[in-house]
DNA sequence: TAGTTTCGCTACTACAAGTATCGATACCGA
DNA sequence: TCGGTATCGATACTTGTAGTAGCGAAACTA
């Protein structure tokens, strides 16, 4: 997760002085979860989850610039690399369609993205963030995977996040499995070979 | 817009007591979108739309219990009714998408809607509001003009509409007419008669 | 032991949603 | 003309949250 980017030293290993940081970034993002799960996004509070996770406001700020930039990080933990297995597009599409709308549909996770996604409509920098280290890395192996150009790509991920999360906001409940089942077929079709332009 | 909807008297058109309201709705809503267009959501205060219009702060909450039923009734307003025209499903619902794609790329509506939309995930009151007053008149209108039960209505609502917020909240743009094209292309083709289940 | 960094803790600032209260104003009916 | 009623603007207030500042203590290295 990017302990030490930085890394000035060149000499390799060279920990750095002073006590080290304790390992609690998987207390966190496991509290950050339950406490959207059970309170929703607007009242999980920093406050909150620091008590949940059994540590100090200031830590969470220690490593954290911002609570967006918390949630971030703690989906990115949460989703992991995209499984892109399956031969041909058509499964390798098809199996990121179930896998991203399972991840939505896991406890808190859901609550979390859409949130600090509704947070980043009016916050330019959280926007960036939200773009550079979450999506970016998805589209990007997605393109290598697919074969597609960017544009593409991105209106594939606009389509499929886009509607998981607008029922998820509605409904208060993530998409039932026989709509996933409808998107997947709906977007496979439009994205068969030789299909139109954008 | 529902000005006085309670009716408690039998009479027809006694008006009640007291001072009249002014009619300063108007002025409000077009306060509300321009703050929203220039400050994003977040920094859309309650105070800077009164200041705005020319109100004062409680004269605003006299007449909305919320900023969240604020932002809805000010989309009604700037919505209106859906222009259901053209012969034939294909036609109605291509025109349907043309429609809230120009209307969430309007000065302010995009980010006002989004913005109440990611409140409201955390916000059941506000889900309810948002649900029953925005979403269940166009729903109700699309079942009747293209003859779908409703669970595919909402799925046309989801994918549609969350794909334009989408694009909107990632990239801070309203989504180009090419990607618009393309998204009623691939929904008029799911929806052809004949198609998948849900 | 000296130096460095993180820790928990408390206190604090800044700001926004929403409420309470006041005198003033506009309209109705007698 | 006058009382009743409800709205208006203005000000002040409560509550809650993001984020910051500063402290002494703890944990590591050299």
């Amino acid at each position: 997760m990017g302990y030490r980017v930085g890394m000035t030293r060149a000499t390799t290993s060279a920990r750095p002085p002073g006590r080290p940081r304790s390992g609690v970034n998987a207390v966190v993002f496991a509290a950050t979860l339950s406490t959207v799960h059970e309170l929703g996004y607007a009242r999980a509070t920093v406050d909150r989850i620091a008590a949940a996770a059994g540590v100090a406001k200031t830590t969470i700020y220690r490593r954290w610039p911002s609570k967006g930039a918390l949630i971030v990080d703690c989906l990115l933990d949460a989703f992991g690399p995209v499984p892109l297995e399956g031969a041909g597009r058509a499964d390798l599409m098809a199996s990121a369609i179930r896998w991203i709308a399972a991840k939505i549909g896991e406890p808190g996770v859901g609550d979390a993205f859409a949130g600090v996604f509704s947070d980043a409509v009016s916050d330019p920098a959280l926007r960036e963030v939200l773009s550079a280290r979450l999506q970016d890395p998805y589209r990007l192996a997605l393109q290598e995977a697919l074969g597609e150009p960017e544009n593409r790509v991105l209106f594939f991920i606009d389509v499929v996040v886009g509607t998981l999360l607008h029922r998820l906001g509605m409904t208060g409940e993530p998409m039932a499995d026989a709509d996933v089942a409808a998107l997947a077929e709906m977007v496979l079709s439009h994205f068969a070979d030789g299909a139109g332009s954008s």
